[in-house]
RNA sequence: GCGGGUGUAGUUCAGUGGUAGAACUUCAGCUUCCCAAGCUGAUAGCGCGAGUUCGAUUCUCGUCACCCGCUCCA
C-alpha cells in the first residue's frame, strides 16, 4: 500500500474531524490528539465490539474498570519500576544510544575487571573511539504523579504503563465474586501512559494511548495451546471487522528480545504503509507465564495461586494476554476501509469518490436522512425522521447544498445509508434509501424505515 | 533526548523586507436539485516569542509542533 493512502487518511481524519492535535490553539502538545466529534463515534464503536467480541459474547471472560493511578509497589513488583528505569547513554559521535549497564558489562566481561578511569576507558561499539559519552541519564518510562497536597517522596504514585496490572491485583476479586475458575478471563479498556521517547507517526504511538486487554489464565502446560487460540482468534477480529488479510501478519519476537514478564509473544501486524517501515504492531499477544500472579503474591503477600479441585493441585495460572491498541486499531480501520472509486455523475460521465468502506458496525454515523431541496417543505418531514431515527443510531440531518455532493459528503466518512426525502414523499409517505457500497436504492415507506435500518443495522 | 527536514486560510499550494493570493472546503442565498467541482455573496491565514530594521510573513536567534532516523513499545 504506497504511502499515500496513509496521507490521504491523516488528511482526511484532519479535514472531517475526527483527529486533531491536542491543545491546538497554545501550540499544541508533543503526540497528543482529541478525537473530534467523528472520531469519538468511530472509537467508542471499536470498543464497543471489542468488548462485545470479546467479555460479553463469552462466558468464560469477565470485564473490569480499575484505575489509572496505582500504587507505587504494584509498579516494583511487576517490574516496572526497574525495568523502565534504563540510564542511557548517547555517543557523541554516532549519535546513538545505548544502556549504560549494557556497556559496562561488555566491558567487564571482555577485561575481567570495570573501567579504571570510568567512562573515559569505555569505546563507542561502532567507531571504538574512547569517552565521548553524554552523562548516563534514566530513562524512566512510566509517568509520576504526587498524590496529596504535598509533592513528597511518599506521594508518588505512577500513572499506569499498561492496564493489565489492575486486572492482576483484582484477580483473587474477579474469580470469587464473579464464580470463575481457570480457564476464564478478565478484559479491561483504558488509558495507559508512558514516556515514550519517540511518540509519532500520527496516533500510532502516543504517550497517553487506550487498550483494549485481556488477561487470560489458564493450568500451566495448557498455555501454549491458549495462546495460539488467542493469536488467531484475536487475528479473525480484525477481518471480521473488514481488515484485508493481506494487510495483516503475524511477528515472532525473537527469544532474547522478549519483555521480562514474556516467555513468547506473537504481534498482530498491520501495513500501515508508514515511510519507515510499512509494517506496525496492532496488537501484541504474550505468553506471560505465571510472572505476574507470583509477583504480587510475593509482594503482597496475599496468594493467588488457584486450588483446582478437581486434581486437588494448587497452581499459579498462566496468563495469555491479547493486549490491542485502540487508536492504533482505528488507524488502521480507517486506512482499510479507504477507497477511492468511480461513480456517476450529473452529466453522465463518472467521477471520482472518495469512500470509507467501513463495516457498518463501526461507520460513526450510521445514516443521513436528506431533504432532496429546502423547498416544499421536505426538510421538515425529514427533520421528523432523522429525530426518530436519532432514539437508535448516531443519524445526520444535512439539508445544505446539492444532493450530490451531500451523498458524497457521508460517503466520505463511511455513512453506511443515506435516506432521501423527495417530492413524492409528500405524495405516497416513502422515502429512497441507498446503500453506500452498492449505491443501490430502495424505495421504503416512512413508517417502516425504522424496521428496515433495524434489520441492516443489526449488532451496531 | 540527539541528528536531519518542515511550518502561509479547514485542505492543497502561490508570494513579497513595505503586514498576502488561488483552488477546493465551510457558511448564507438562488436553482422541484437523486450522486461533488452551476450562479451570487460571505467567513477564514503568515505556529509562537524575541532580535536586526524606519518597517518582517520574508533575515537572525530561541521556542513549539509535525515528518524521517537512533531507541522504546499497544
Amino acid at each position: 500500500m504506497p504511502a499515500s493512502v496513509l496521507d490521504s487518511v491523516v488528511s482526511l481524519a484532519k479535514r472531517r474531524g475526527f483527529v486533531f492535535p491536542s491543545g491546538e490553539i497554545y501550540g499544541g502538545t508533543r503526540s497528543a490528539w482529541d478525537y473530534g466529534p467523528l472520531g469519538v463515534e468511530l472509537k467508542e464503536n471499536i470498543k464497543r465490539q471489542w468488548w462485545k467480541t470479546m467479555v460479553q459474547g463469552r462466558d468464560d471472560i469477565v470485564g473490569l474498570d480499575s484505575s489509572v493511578i496505582l500504587p507505587r509497589q504494584v509498579w516494583v513488583a511487576s517490574g516496572h519500576v526497574g525495568v523502565f528505569t534504563d540510564p542511557l547513554v548517547e555517543s557523541l559521535i554516532t549519535h546513538k544510544r545505548y544502556r549504560a549497564d549494557h556497556l559496562l558489562e561488555a566491558y567487564e566481561a571482555k577485561h575481567g575487571r570495570l573501567p579504571e578511569n570510568g567512562w573515559d576507558d569505555i569505546p563507542d561499539p561502532e567507531t571504538g573511539v574512547r569517552g565521548n559519552w553524554t552523562e548516563p541519564r534514566d530513562f524512566n518510562m512510566m509517568l509520576k504523579t504526587y498524590l496529596g497536597p504535598v509533592e513528597e517522596e511518599s506521594g508518588l504514585h505512577y500513572l499506569r504503563p499498561e492496564t493489565a496490572q489492575g486486572i492482576f491485583v483484582n484477580f483473587a476479586n474477579v474469580s470469587t465474586t464473579a464464580r470463575k475458575k481457570p480457564p476464564f478471563g478478565i478484559g479491561q479498556i483504558g488509558k495507559s501512559f508512558r514516556n515514550e521517547i519517540t511518540p509519532g507517526n500520527f496516533i500510532f504511538r502516543t504517550r497517553e494511548f487506550e487498550q483494549m486487554e485481556m488477561e487470560f489464565f489458564v493450568k500451566p502446560g495448557d498455555d501454549e495451546q491458549w495462546h495460539q487460540y488467542w493469536i488467531d482468534a484475536r487475528t479473525a477480529w480484525y477481518t471480521d471487522l473488514g481488515i484485508d488479510p493481506e494487510n495483516l501478519r503475524h511477528f515472532e519476537h525473537p527469544k532474547e528480545k522478549l519483555s521480562h514478564y514474556s516467555k513468547r509473544t506473537v504481534d498482530i501486524e498491520y501495513r500501515f504503509g508508514f515511510q519507515g517501515s510499512e509494517w506496525g504492531e496492532l496488537e501484541g499477544v504474550a505468553n506471560r507465564t505465571d510472572f505476574d500472579l507470583k509477583t504480587h503474591s510475593e509482594h503482597s503477600g496475599k496468594d493467588l495461586s488457584y486450588f483446582d479441585q478437581e486434581s486437588g493441585e494448587r497452581w499459579t495460572p498462566y496468563v495469555i494476554e491479547p493486549a490491542a491498541g485502540l487508536t492504533r486499531s482505528l488507524m488502521a480501520f480507517l486506512i482499510d476501509a479507504y477507497a477511492e472509486d468511480e461513480a456517476p455523475n450529473t452529466k453522465g460521465g463518472v467521477d471520482k469518490r472518495t469512500v470509507l468502506r467501513l463495516d457498518r458496525r463501526l461507520a460513526p454515523v450510521k445514516a443521513a436522512v436528506l431533504p432532496l431541496s429546502r423547498n416544499a417543505d421536505l426538510s421538515p418531514k425529514a427533520r421528523d425522521l432523522a429525530a426518530e431515527l436519532r432514539k437508535l443510531w448516531n443519524v445526520e440531518f444535512d439539508d445544505a447544498g446539492q444532493i450530490g455532493k451531500r451523498y458524497r459528503r457521508q460517503d466520505e466518512v463511511g455513512t453506511p445509508f443515506c435516506i432521501t426525502v423527495d417530492f413524492d414523499t409528500l405524495d405516497d409517505d416513502a422515502v429512497t434509501i441507498r446503500e453506500r457500497d452498492s449505491m443501490s436504492q430502495q424505495r421504503i415507506a416512512l413508517d417502516q424505515v425504522g424496521r428496515y435500518l433495524a434489520g441492516e443495522l443489526l449488532g451496531c
